[in-house]
DNA sequence: TGTTTTCGATCTTGA
DNA sequence: TCAAGATCGAAAACA
């Protein structure tokens, strides 16, 4: 069994040391786009400690790293390092925490395992390679990936356009696009229509038919 | 909300009155063919205390369960509820029950989720209820769009606005500029249209016109 | 199948 | 110390 492992989990010694024990397991070091362990390039991993966990969580960057594992056409599957003392030691509301995991394992179809110590996560890695691994031998796809939930919200992608605008922001975005529906109604729209929307005055509502009516050279 | 419970979770006094004291939850018993909660018809639980886990996997039922459950055309989860200590008092080994995750995790596709109490148990079905039903989630805080440097240029805001749809960068959005003329002329154009822009093929030009088009609700 | 474009991530610079 | 801009590489889409 290869293991690629991206270059920052290799100054993890005790994981390092628990992974090279192994008989079967070959261990390089490699630079990961995404996920930090890639076995046989079957199954991905993401490992993470409470303290990265929280911190991915405020900065966003954890549903941006999940999107992009539930989207690699890989079995992919979240680690996650830590007691409950560290949770504690953080300060992290267990309903916060809670929260987190129904996100990640129903919306974005990624599921996640806990693990006590680098020493029982080294475990987890094998121990989920090789159910993986043996999977693949006997049959292709045992269970179909239920409905993909990933889906990029179109919604999402409305919003983030009509926040190109001048002077819209997200909160005008949603005002927009709830009183009108569409981004074709806004763009079929005029100036005084932009008005009603609350929030939205003279000037803007004219920056923003400007810019949808503007002509090249004029 | 409504939440379908199956009967024999009707007799578990704690998790009931727990459920009934949310007041946007609709309980009704009902005979479930498969799993234990169904709500909304979306999301479709199974829960197990430790006793009933470790029984389940000793008699095989448990993957069987798993099979039915992954099979559903539901998003799916196990609740698996108790302390370390029940573990302990079972007398299963933590690596047989990591075992067991993994396997309906990553082989069933079925994600689990861990709760301490049938009061837990209650506001996770909630709180997973809630994150599978409302897409709104995500319109209350639709992410900020970081603005461009300079704002003067009404050309240059058009393509800015133009990158904001998938798959357009700065080439394709210079080109669809040119092409069109104006922002109206492409937000009032058919996929055919798009695609004689070079540079721009069938998903591309299904995807742009699907944003523009795309209503609240369908 | 080869080439182009986009897109995410990292690195760097400057406040 | 953090944020915005430039750079780089990989994946996706085009032809």
């Amino acid at each position: 069994m290869t293991i690629l492992m991206d270059y920052r989990e290799a100054m993890n010694r005790q994981l390092v040391t628990a992974l090279r024990s192994h008989p079967r397991v070959e261990l390089e070091t490699a630079t990961l786009k995404t996920g930090d362990f890639l076995i046989d390039n079957i199954l991905l991993i993401e490992r993470k400690t409470f303290t990265d966990f929280v911190l991915s969580i405020k900065d966003g960057r954890l549903f941006r790293q999940a999107v992009r594992l539930a989207n690699a056409k890989k079995v992919a599957t979240m680690i996650l390092e830590g007691t409950s003392g560290d949770i504690k030691a953080i300060g992290m509301k267990r309903e916060a925490l809670q929260g987190a995991l129904i996100c990640l394992s129903l919306k974005f179809n990624l599921p996640v395992l806990r693990s006590m110590s680098p020493k029982e996560t080294a475990w987890l890695i094998v121990a989920a390679a090789g159910q993986c691994t043996s999977t693949r031998r006997t049959e292709k796809h045992p269970f179909p990936r239920p409905a993909p939930a990933k889906r990029t919200n179109i919604h999402q992608q409305q919003l983030f356009i009509l926040q190109g605008f001048p002077g819209i922001g997200p909160k005008r975005a949603k005002l927009l696009l709830k009183t009108f529906g569409s981004l074709k109604a806004i763009f079929s729209a005029d100036p005084s229509e932009f008005k009603k929307v609350g929030g939205i005055g003279n000037v803007t509502a004219e920056k923003i038919w400007e810019v949808i009516h503007s002509q090249r050279g004029g």
